[in-house]
DNA sequence: TTTTCATTCACATGACCGTTAGCACAAGCT
DNA sequence: AGCTTGTGCTAACGGTCATGTGAATGAAAA
């Protein structure tokens, strides 16, 4: 119901738009608006430089804030901005000890897609 | 050499940044910021919900773009605008026929990342 | 020529990211 | 206890980028 298969059906031959038969399928059956952008959601998150960075440290190991942040040659704020992003949505967790705070990879999903992605940049670009 | 595998190192027990031993082979080994930066542009591209319903819908069937504007109920201009994105970055190719323009999905790969997202939400939202 | 389909330009709105400054909390010090 | 330092979070600001709108243009068919 919700991945998609393709169909692999010929071609749109109609002369106009709004009442080919696929489109009742079409429209009824994929684009969930509310789904598309909790999806689009998810990639967002992944679509920025340093955060990307920051989950491949945290894939090899726990870091605290500062760590982190003179790891990537950023700002502790930034980082710290950053986390709280990556929080949000659940992808990493942290453990409080002393006054440092230690971030790891909570969702492990997460390195699933990051490295299928790279695997396609390295074979096509 | 480009894929992350977890080291699954205990804990940053250092008292402080800057010289643990693991520094100097995460900060060679991994964030390689120019990669990061083409994994941050792909993943953007997916960041968007009008492009993933895009996708989506090219994934099941061809379509010309005032098709594709009726079935997302978008302006034909924004739909041409996010399919020139989607372009650039090779992910669907187009033909012209008389005078509508057909767009098709061309790497399927994206699907697999889409589906895989897909699925992930599923289980955890 | 006129209409239809698509692209492109220019603009406005809005979102995002990093900086800065300020705050909170923990640890170490006198 | 007070004071200071180290660590991290957050709010506000400013610059930048991206998305959609509307108008103008191009290009093919009627």
């Amino acid at each position: 119901m919700s991945t998609i298969k393709s169909l692999n059906l010929p071609t749109c031959q109609s002369a106009h738009p709004v009442e080919t038969d696929n489109f009742g399928i079409i429209a009824e059956e994929i684009l969930d608006l509310e789904k598309a952008q909790r999806m689009a959601e998810f990639f967002s998150l992944l679509g920025d430089a340093n955060r990307l960075r920051i989950l491949s440290i945290l894939a090899k190991q726990e870091f605290c804030v500062c760590d982190l942040a003179a790891l990537l040659n950023m700002s502790e704020s930034a980082v710290s901005h950053q986390l709280r992003t990556l929080r949000s949505l659940r992808l990493v967790s942290y453990e409080k000890r002393g006054r440092k705070v230690y971030y790891c990879l909570q969702d492990h999903h997460v390195l699933a897609l990051y490295n299928s992605v790279a695997e396609h940049l390295d074979e096509t670009m």
